[in-house]
DNA sequence: TTTTTTGCAAAACCTTTGCAGTTGG
DNA sequence: CCAACTGCAAAGGTTTTGCAAAAAA
């Protein structure tokens, strides 16, 4: 698991777009691999690798761990996944295709809140002119007080 | 080591107000914890618990790093010191005066720079206004693609 | 003296690696 | 067929915990 993308995100839908994209790679297209991309697929927020090995949720067989961890390794290299931190604990993993969706957490009380999207492009472009970068909240979310621990009397 | 502010920064320039700040609050002030703050107020960059243990480059003398675990812990909750992730690998601790400096993180080439104070506290309104969260970027930096890697060919 | 802190050992937690056997193309 | 992949075991890197001995106040 590194720090920065190891390649460019590719946008897949089903199952079927994504076999094509790891054949096309060289890569192939086993039944542990379809696993993790099923768990994915379905899964509505970033997934540990733990949580794929254990069936996540019951949406696929349970499998093993250095598998999931070795498979999440390939289809992050080819594109189709990338992880994210969202605190201490594992890395949660989840489609390329989900990266457009940014995170923004509360350190007081743990919510994780999906950002609205125009305004992170806001925050990205006003970090583009200021400081010269082109964020990214994709790895590290932002991290902050929400607005209703802010008020909330301590 | 946890997400979240363990509480309000306090911030100190030297042992002695380091000293009073931790007699105020119950803690004592043993030789190990010392030469975790000696390692701390010296350093020009945040250090891991390793490097502290080993002496953060000759600083200090060598100590326990199950000692100095505890003690930045002890630390943190005291609110003299705080730890930031600046990518992969041990968390990084640094006095809590020093969480004004905010990092932005380059995830082609590793570069961590400073970033501009006024450029952050731009961003931090910006995200005020737009997502209403009072972001913070001590705990994880803002990483993204700096300027040089942006105009590299690829 | 009393309560906190230390130092060592051991474990916990997340992730990676080695390797012989299995499988996809 | 054979390179890629799996599953198990083992280890690696970072951090936490247990506990008897030491030290701060």
């Amino acid at each position: 698991m590194t720090t920065s993308p190891d390649s460019t995100p590719v946008l897949v839908r089903n199952m079927d777009e994504a076999a094509a994209e790891l054949r096309a790679r060289g890569h192939r297209v086993s039944a542990p691999r379809r696993l993790v991309l099923t768990a994915l697929l379905a899964a509505h927020r970033p997934l540990s690798a733990e949580e794929i090995a254990e069936g996540a949720g019951g949406l696929v067989a349970p499998s093993d761990i250095t598998s999931v961890y070795r498979n999440l390794e390939t289809l992050e290299q080819v594109g189709l996944v990338s992880h994210v931190h969202l605190g201490h604990g594992p890395g949660r993993y989840r489609l390329a295709g989900d990266e457009r969706r940014d995170y923004i957490v509360c350190d007081r009380c743990g919510r994780v809140d999906v950002a609205d999207a125009e305004a992170m492009d806001a925050v990205r472009t006003l970090v583009a002119e200021r400081l010269g970068y082109e964020a990214r909240f994709t790895h590290f979310p932002i991290v902050g007080v929400c607005p209703r621990c802010a008020s909330a009397v301590v």
